[in-house]
DNA sequence: TGTCTATTTGGCCAAATTGACAAACACTAT
DNA sequence: ATAGTGTTTGTCAATTTGGCCAAATAGACA
């Protein structure tokens, strides 16, 4: 395995990776429109607060979203709003996919 | 777990996973510029070209790229130009990390 | 200080991903 | 038909990821 490709590419890819889960483009759809806490987050995803408190770490950690407390709550909010950019294109794929019929 | 909201974004998310690999953008950003077989594109990474097929595939199947097969040779193509503005943001993203400090 | 609320972290298990080797396959060309 | 070339697939081990529960932590406020 070719190292140096490897390292070019790491951060790209785990830039991707952190995008790369329904939650976590759940996440990214709800904060394009308001600021959320991490217990309404769960509530609406129905999922552990746990669960959704590491969620928004790797989010946190890749820079995609940032987090804000306010007394005991934690607000999050949007910070890369070229994400939805990402979004379009991704359905332009999802969209050639369903033309073509689908995926597998 | 919410199933509807599972069921909303694993399309999108199975796209940011089939790109969320050192290899698999290593190979989009070589096919941004010409045709590759995937032998050559194996011995350029340094992986085994059984390794590099399934990757190939990853992304054949998610319709990033196409593969034409001449003679014995199947030459890959990128199939959704618009990926490299994902490429873009994501530039964005990792110099704001560095500005930042970087991650993890 | 002590308590209450909200969030994060540790531990553990199940499921998914990655990589290599070898075997199978598809096709070309003798 | 047979050999040769290039690609894909079967299998399996090692690693990573995702989920929940329970315990730990951080800060607000009496």
């Amino acid at each position: 395995m070719n190292q140096e490709i490897i390292q070019t590419y790491q951060i790209e890819s785990s830039i991707f990776k952190s995008m790369a889960h329904p939650i976590r483009l759940f996440i990214i759809h709800q904060l394009e429109n308001k600021k959320y806490g991490v217990q309404e987050l769960a509530d609406m995803a129905e999922i552990d607060i746990s669960t959704m408190s590491r969620h928004l770490d790797t989010l946190k950690r890749h820079r995609i979203i940032a987090g804000e407390k306010i007394k005991n709550n934690v607000f999050y909010t949007l910070n890369i709003p070229c994400v939805l950019e990402f979004m379009t294109c991704a359905n332009k794929v999802i969209n050639q996919q369903n033309k073509l019929g689908g995926i597998i």
